[in-house]
DNA sequence: AGGTTACCCTGCGCGC
DNA sequence: TGCGCGCAGGGTAACC
């Protein structure tokens, strides 16, 4: 369940490993990943031939500009034309493997893209969950990805503060935990990240958003980039730890405070680790430590 | 209109 | 041993 330190870690594997990655070839194994209105036969002829350039991420979307060589251009010239973005939500499951030799597929392979050079990218994804798209040049993202259309502030940007989270939950009257989990109130955050900043900030998932004062907001902006900063820096730097992601997942490098705990011991207090299920998602929480 | 729920999908763990 | 059920979760559509 890749939330914002996960999708940040694939991030800087893909912006470090694929390195003048020119697309070959394209063979999407499941057609459903592919979202973008063209379906899976635009997706493939619109990036066939493009090199992979900057990797960019918005909350948990990854978006990579890819660059066409110009028709005009010859064989020596290194001009290119813009050829859209390329965007990709892991969502639960996702994960990319990068491979120098050919190499027999595994049953939840999605997307396979092959290189010049003959390498595979391979987009693999248990629960069918990820998308893919293609933005056609001059299109803004948001016009194609619904999601990006809505999403709040990064958590680790200067608009992302207190009086922000003041003014935005002023008036409502859902469990923060809810509002944390909404990608329009704060970009990233997912279950285990919404459960170990409201730990870290000592504040209970069910507490209606509008009764947290100015400063237990400033305690939860702090926490949330405190709590997802030192996942990224636990998040693995090298692309075939990309597949052990999984194995992070749920326990953030085994340093979870409550998420999945219940029924353990406080790692502060020893009290036990409640759970309770909170606008659809399980939340945990320590009763003692958590007010 | 804010807010909640169902749904998509698959593997796993539990209970009988 | 094996089967069936429930659970996990991000985002979005549909609903209240």
């Amino acid at each position: 369940m890749p939330e914002l330190p996960e999708v940040e870690t694939v991030r800087r594997g893909l912006a470090d490993r694929l390195v003048n990655f020119q697309i070959e070839r394209i063979d999407v194994c499941r057609p459903t990943c592919i979202a973008s209105p063209g379906g899976p036969k635009e997706f493939i002829t619109k990036l066939q031939g493009a090199l992979v350039g900057d990797w960019e991420r918005r909350g948990k979307y990854l978006l990579s500009r890819l660059l066409k060589k110009s028709d005009l251009s010859t064989n020596c010239s290194t001009e290119f034309a813009d050829g859209g973005l390329w965007g990709i939500h892991l969502r639960m499951t996702g994960h990319f493997q990068l491979f120098d030799e050919p190499n027999e597929p595994c049953s939840h392979t999605r997307v396979r893209i092959w290189s010049y050079q003959g390498q595979e990218l391979r987009f693999i994804d248990t629960r069918s969950f990820g998308q893919m798209w293609w933005v056609p040049p001059g299109i803004t993202a948001e016009k194609i990805i619904k999601g990006l259309k809505t999403l709040g502030p990064e958590p680790f940007s200067k608009s992302f503060n207190a009086s922000y989270l003041s003014d935005r939950l002023k008036n409502s009257k859902r469990a923060i935990k809810s509002s944390l989990l909404d990608q329009s109130v704060v970009a990233g955050a997912g279950n285990i990240y919404s459960d170990e900043s409201l730990f870290s900030a000592g504040i209970l998932p069910h507490t209606q958003s509008k009764d947290l004062n100015y400063n237990q907001l400033k305690k939860l902006c702090q926490s949330l980039v405190d709590v997802l900063k030192i996942s990224i820096g636990k998040g693995g730097t090298s692309f075939s730890d990309f597949r052990d992601l999984k194995g992070l997942n749920g326990n953030y490098g085994g340093q979870a405070w409550v998420y999945q705990r219940s029924g353990k011991p406080c790692r502060v207090c020893g009290t036990q680790i409640q759970k309770e299920v909170i606008s659809g998602r399980s939340s945990h929480w320590c009763p003692k430590c958590q007010t």
